[in-house]
DNA sequence: TTATTTAATTCGCATTCCGACAAAAATAAC
DNA sequence: GTTATTTTTGTCGGAATGCGAATTAAATAA
């Protein structure tokens, strides 16, 4: 267990009032002291540190102030946007998506890499991405120097605490020190995060979880994956595990084991197609579910019947999935969602009938249709939230 | 958040202590300072503000000291047996079990009450848990102004945090606020806990999990139950709500959905039995788990398949609950075990089949039959943590 | 009897947060 | 235009905490 020290007591203070600027900026430090429950005296001083650390500024221009505000004004604080940058991605079999943002989490610009990285060497992809960073750091107008941190988002098992990928399905090998690689490699510090993960902290920070501090999101791309947000942190299993639902029993069938991947999964839906075709091609470049939303709308029924098949399946697992955490809301969000209404209503309709009673009604269903950019967003905000509890000016004590 | 000030400093390392007397007692202060990371110093003044508060106690008898001991001699520290007194109970359908134990966890009197309360009116449930508990009292010789605090540990979904049963199979009502109600009868503070909690903390710091911080609890009784410890602390779900494995869905069969107590439920194992009859007899009286057994035992061969079919269920969810959580430990506990080695050993093969290969290996399964008295102590030990997070004495600063 | 070794305590310092008060910066009243 | 009022923000001293250095305590070894 942590010790308990002035300097964690400050540590906690201080990334309590970061966050909360963060989420409520621009905003007067009473209101502040008001929403962390600390005293405006301690909110004074702690704002005084980050202002001397630059972390945050106040803000000067369009002083918003009511008609019929009296007394002294309150001087808005916000996030110094140049504090940091760091750069964002979402490394998928088909694409990589990177993005740099400032220290706010605004994206200042995107790169999208369309290619196909499946199960290539090591080498390779590591080449790839680096070279993504690289050209979307110069896209911002940055030089690598001026990036604090770097986060890597990737389907898959992954140990964000000790940068391994223990297995992922657009990598050959398994249990790579991935974090440390790039890290040598950029010269900048490096993590490794699930993909899940991100896009669950990107719908806390910017998307459809903002008003929560418990919710589980539930992603559906080639890989299936679980984020628990818990107290307004990322719920990380024993060993910093993250956790691959597809590999959940659904049934033992004639066949022997059901797993979720099987029946819902990215190439299991779409299923084998005649090599050369172009259905096959668009699979190939990452297009298979929108070839397949179009197909579907012309009726395709073999398609029609997988949708309808993933959808149950899925809806049978979310409500497992409720039955364990019983969260408020559960954010649905990944490609499969482009299936269309034969997939949502069967899920939904699966999910009505495999939540148990005494549990209806307790999670909200949530649908989202988010750009990859919003992955790669959200793997930049897990590596602000890493700056946001770093202690920043270990150089002695605040003067 | 909780707003991080010296008091909630001085709380946690006065809890830290307090757990490392608790678990590593008889112990010196140079141990704690090593265990805890905090100075000796630290560790000085809080174990003397402890003594002070008398709980906790220097050894000196049976001082046992190193044949080449040199220097200073340590002093001996350990819980102090009677700076509190408090009751656990274990609620269940055909029996409660009371238990008495002093600060440290050590029972002092037991009582079961082999008493069907099965979906009794709140009233007469309340009546015979009062009665349970004073008797017990009374059977260590005190009263029941000597105890501190009762922990009443029931099936089902239990809010802990606000004290309410939500739904548990004993009780006909739902969204009882039992805590309350115990509380004015008893006149002293009680607390309500799901039994899957209470044994799973009973493992901690009793049983099998003594070596762990992270570890998954499997309870198999009449309801199937689940307890999550997580960073040596119970998981207690977004509302402190506890989780009812029995509403799992396994499957979707013809027949509509399959859920895991329709599979390993005790009713549904032990079966339809003809009304009058000897095991109907023993399933009334709580012995429904031992007559099976021996039914089994001679061979009978509708229970032999009822027991490999469960084991075969809770094997598959046993597998579900490990790729999510990714435990180094799963403990299996509850009336069920008694089927026996048909049931293990489905329940093995099952588990086997359906751990996704990435994570074969890393949980180990270990199964406890452990008598009713340890439930209900686990239940004693929740009452006991929280007397040892409680500030002793508010009473102005220590001296 | 003295030296050595180990354990526990005392003392002073740095840090934290907080309450009371004072300064700052605006509007409202005259 | 000046003064009073209101609200926000900063300053100062107090209380509590943990830590490092030095000191005391209590045993064995020489």
């Amino acid at each position: 267990m942590k010790t308990a020290d002035p300097e964690l007591m400050r540590a906690i203070n201080r990334l309590n009032v970061l966050d909360t600027v963060r989420r409520y900026g621009p905003i007067a430090r009473v209101e502040i002291s008001e929403r962390t429950q600390l005293s405006t005296t301690t909110v004074s001083a702690i704002t005084a540190s980050l202002l001397d650390d630059g972390l945050i500024l106040p803000r000067h221009e369009g002083d918003i102030r009511n008609e019929a505000a009296r007394g002294r004004p309150r001087v808005m604080l916000e996030l110094n946007p140049d504090a940091a940058r760091v750069v964002g991605a979402k490394i998928a079999a088909s694409r990589m998506v990177f993005v740099v943002t400032d220290f706010r989490g605004d994206v200042l610009s995107n790169l999208t890499l369309p290619i196909r990285i499946d199960r290539q060497p090591i080498g390779v992809i590591a080449d790839l991405v680096e070279d993504g960073v690289r050209r979307c750091v110069v896209d911002a107008g940055l030089s690598l120097e001026d990036v604090d941190s770097v986060c890597l988002s990737l389907p898959g098992v992954i140990e964000h605490r000790t940068g391994h990928i223990r297995s992922s399905p657009i990598f050959r090998d398994v249990n790579v020190d991935f974090a440390a690689e790039m890290t040598a490699r950029l010269n900048t510090s490096t993590i490794v995060e699930s993909d899940a993960h991100a896009i669950t902290l990107a719908h806390h920070w910017f998307g459809k979880a903002r008003d929560l501090e418990d919710m589980v999101l539930i992603s559906l791309e080639q890989t299936l994956g679980l984020g628990v947000l818990h107290g307004n942190q990322l719920f990380r299993g024993a060993g910093g595990l993250s956790h691959n639902l597809g590999d959940l029993v659904l049934g033992m069938g004639p066949l022997g084991i059901v797993r979720l991947s099987s029946q819902a999964g990215e190439s299991e839906i779409l299923g084998e197609q005649p090599a050369g075709g172009r259905f096959a091609e668009a699979i190939r470049l990452g297009r298979g579910m929108a070839h397949a939303q179009a197909l579907i709308k012309a009726e395709d029924n073999a398609l029609i019947s997988a949708a309808i098949r993933a959808g149950e399946a899925v809806g049978v697992a979310v409500a497992n999935i409720v039955t364990l955490f019983a969260p408020p809301r559960v954010i649905l969000v990944g490609s499969s969602l482009a299936l269309g209404e034969h997939f949502l209503a069967s899920l939904r309709s699966a999910y009505a009938l495999a939540i148990p009673p005494s549990l209806k009604g307790v999670a909200e269903l949530v649908f989202d249709d988010s750009t990859d950019d919003f992955w790669a967003q959200g793997a930049a905000a897990v590596a602000l939230y890493e700056l946001y509890e770093s202690p920043w000016n270990t150089t002695g004590p605040a003067l």
